[in-house]
DNA sequence: ACAAAAGTGTTACACGTACACCCATGG
DNA sequence: CCATGGGTGTACGTGTAACACTTTTGT
């Protein structure tokens, strides 16, 4: 068939910014990237875009050469453009967001890639506009977190209040008044207490939550309010 | 310099959705598409990225060329990728979404496009996969409304509050109390009222308002609450 | 017995909703 | 004078933030 003529035509890559939280920090997942240029110096995950496959597939693919994971929570965030973001050739570059649970995955870890995990405030110079994306990505999750109860992708099937609360103060990099919060957390309807107690933290013992499944699918789009005054999220994610 | 090798390069479409508001009913504007495939068919208006240009500058040099409009609040959406979305040659395309008055811009619509604005309850079948992103777009466009104050983009300089209430119910398709809307509106701190009345649509007259620009721009964060109840927002925007 | 973390309850205030009437004017 | 759209106020319920003490248990 005729193709459209006197056009662009140029390289597409996939970037992930792969969220973790393995308890008590919350963490973000780089490579050190294979190929020149910039070879060794720590990046996002990235490959680029195959003839036939959708770019949420490439994230897929991408994640999972990376990690073995699939069927995570991942979502694209945008598309990143400037001209000369690599100085190799023309390419733009759609950044995924995932979120995992890093002791699920642990083992998964494809060692090849020397991907190591960095708590979210102490990230390393990243390439090209790595470092933007990944900001950007921040101030997203951080809004969305603050209306929706996405951040349950990154706990494990069992986790207890204090878990919670730490991987909402992770994020936010603050503190949040327990009391509050977790009348919040269970009122919110998605957690299911369990027999069980958490010994792993303090003598007494915390009771370890499942989450309502069936709830949390029908209700990603219910509002939450673990986030006191949510006003003060940055603008960049309106 | 050295290319990246064995890769798959591909056009970069900008498909720009254009909302506007006239006064009394929520709109889109589409055009005629002028080449094949689908010549004549209802679309969005798109274009190809260059080999210079980031997408934002693609955005609005396409928005221009069907308009004759620039500096409008425009803002990226989504790629879409899906690899038979243009029968003719593997394309992604980045979805724009753009808000302008329409009365502002009446005179500089070029004909020779045959653009047309229509209600958007009320849309004609478009090509491609544009009816979804128009879909989307509009539901994205109800979850930033209902928390922040987009729509003023859409309205002219001075406006009522008979015109904010229509607009807003325009969007959600739906009623809204005109006495909370009224006060919530004004204790925004956002709108100025003006001494001079719109004659136009009642024999009192409404009061015209402006808005508080600096107010404005600091806060396009800030939370409002025009729309009762948001928890019944569309999934799709989280 | 004490240190360390878990868990729980009350009060005051702000905000949102529901709801009904008067006002101004042109014809 | 009356029809039409513009404008305003209150009462109630809900939800959030601020705040401090008791419980458990391993050492």
């Amino acid at each position: 068939m005729i193709k459209y003529s006197g056009q662009t035509r140029l390289l597409v890559a996939v970037d992930c910014i792969i969220f973790g939280f393995d308890g008590e920090t919350f963490k973000l997942l780089l490579i050190q990237r294979g190929f020149a240029p910039e070879k060794k110096k720590w990046s996002l995950m990235g490959g680029f875009l195959k003839t036939d496959e959708c770019l949420d597939t490439a994230a897929n693919r991408i994640l999972h050469q990376l990690t073995g994971l699939e069927n995570v929570f991942m979502d694209q965030m945008k598309a990143f453009s400037n001209p000369r973001r690599d100085p190799v050739e023309r390419t733009i570059a759609v950044a995924y967001v995932a979120l995992i649970d890093i002791q699920k995955y642990k083992q998964q870890l494809s060692p090849e890639f020397h991907a190591q995990w960095f708590p979210i405030n102490e990230l390393p110079p990243l390439i090209f506009d790595h470092t933007e994306m990944v900001e950007m990505a921040k101030n997203k999750l951080r809004y969305q977190a603050a209306l929706h109860p996405v951040l349950f992708e990154l706990l494990p099937e069992k986790f207890t209040l204090p878990h919670l609360l730490a991987l909402y103060e992770g994020l936010y990099e603050t503190e949040f008044d327990k009391r509050n919060f977790s009348r919040k957390a269970l009122s919110s309807g998605l957690l299911i207490k369990l027999d069980e107690k958490d010994k792993g933290n303090s003598k007494r013992g915390a009771f370890f939550y499942k989450l309502h499944k069936e709830k949390y699918k029908e209700g990603l789009q219910t509002f939450l309010n673990f986030i006191p005054k949510p006003e003060n999220l940055p603008q960049s994610q309106i």
